[in-house]
DNA sequence: TTTGATAATGCCACAAAGTTGCATTAAATT
DNA sequence: AATTTAATGCAACTTTGTGGCATTATCAAA
C-alpha cells in the first residue's frame, strides 16, 4: 500500500511533483509518461504516494482525478481542506494556501470540504 | 439545445425532480429509468433541462455527475455558488441554501466556486 | 557477490461513465 | 390527415479507471 522500493518509475513521478508547483491530472500524467511506463503503473504509483502523504488527490471540475504535492500533509494528517484553483484560460490547476471557513450547517455534521475555484490566473489576466 | 416538445420521457424526468428534494446522480437515474427510456435519452434530456435552467449540474466527490432542481436559477442566471452536501452514511446529496464567502485571492480572478461538503445528515446522526 | 523473497511492473482484458452517428418515431403545426 | 423536425433508440465507440496474473527488478540476507 505504501512505497517500499525506489524504482525508476517512482523516481520519475516523484521528480515531476518536485519540479512543478501545479497539480497534475492523471490523464495528462499517463499521456506524458506513456513512453516510460504503463498506464496501470502510473495509477498505482500515484495511489501509493497518496497513501504515504506525499501527494494528495482531488476531483477537478469536469470529474477528472488530479494530484498535487502536499505542503502541509503527512501520512497522519491530510490537509485537504485548502481550495484548488483552475484557470479557465490556460487550464492550470493549483493548490491555494488559504483557509476556507465552512459555515456551520443546521442539522448536519460537516466533516470535510472540497472546494474548486475557477477563474483567471495572473498570467492570463494581463 | 432546449426543450421544444413535452415528451413522455421529459415529463417522467421532470416529475422526478419535482417530487424529490435530493440531487440525483446520472448513474442512478439511468438505472432507475432503464425500463422506460434509453441511457442516451436520459443524458440528453438532463442536458436540455440544464440549458433551460430547470436543473443544475455539479460533480460529486467521486467524480460522478449529479443534477438538482434549481430553486433560485433561471436560464439567465445560474446560482451555482451554493454548496452541495453529501451524507457519507446514506449517500444522499442535497443543495444547501447557504452563502459561501469566497475569499479574495491575490493575483487571481475567481469567477465560480464548486463546494462539496461531506458529513452526516440529520437522520444519520441520531 | 550471489541468491532468494516479494514488491513492482507490464500486459491484457475488462468495467463504468459518457458520447456520437444515424435511422426511426412521435410531437406539434398546418 | 399530412408534414415537419424534435426527440428517441440503438449500436458502436471513447475515455477513464480497475483487476488478474505472469514476469521483472529491488533490496536484504547469506
Amino acid at each position: 500500500m505504501t512505497i517500499k522500493r525506489k524504482t525508476k518509475s517512482v523516481n520519475t513521478i516523484l521528480s515531476i511533483f518536485e519540479s512543478r508547483n501545479e497539480a497534475q491530472s492523471v490523464v495528462d500524467l499517463v499521456d506524458e509518461l506513456k513512453e516510460d511506463m504503463n498506464k496501470t503503473t502510473v495509477y498505482r504509483i500515484l495511489e501509493r504516494l497518496e497513501n504515504e502523504g506525499r501527494i494528495h488527490a482531488f476531483t477537478g471540475t469536469s470529474g477528472l482525478k488530479w494530484y498535487a504535492k502536499c505542503h502541509q500533509c503527512s501520512s497522519h494528517h491530510h490537509n485537504d481542506t485548502h481550495p484548488h484553483f483552475e484557470c479557465k484560460d490556460c487550464g492550470k490547476v493549483e493548490c491555494l494556501e488559504v483557509n476556507i471557513t465552512i459555515p456551520k450547517i443546521e442539522n448536519r455534521h460537516i466533516q470535510s470540504a472540497n472546494v474548486m475555484l475557477k477563474g483567471q490566473c495572473a498570467e492570463c489576466m494581463s
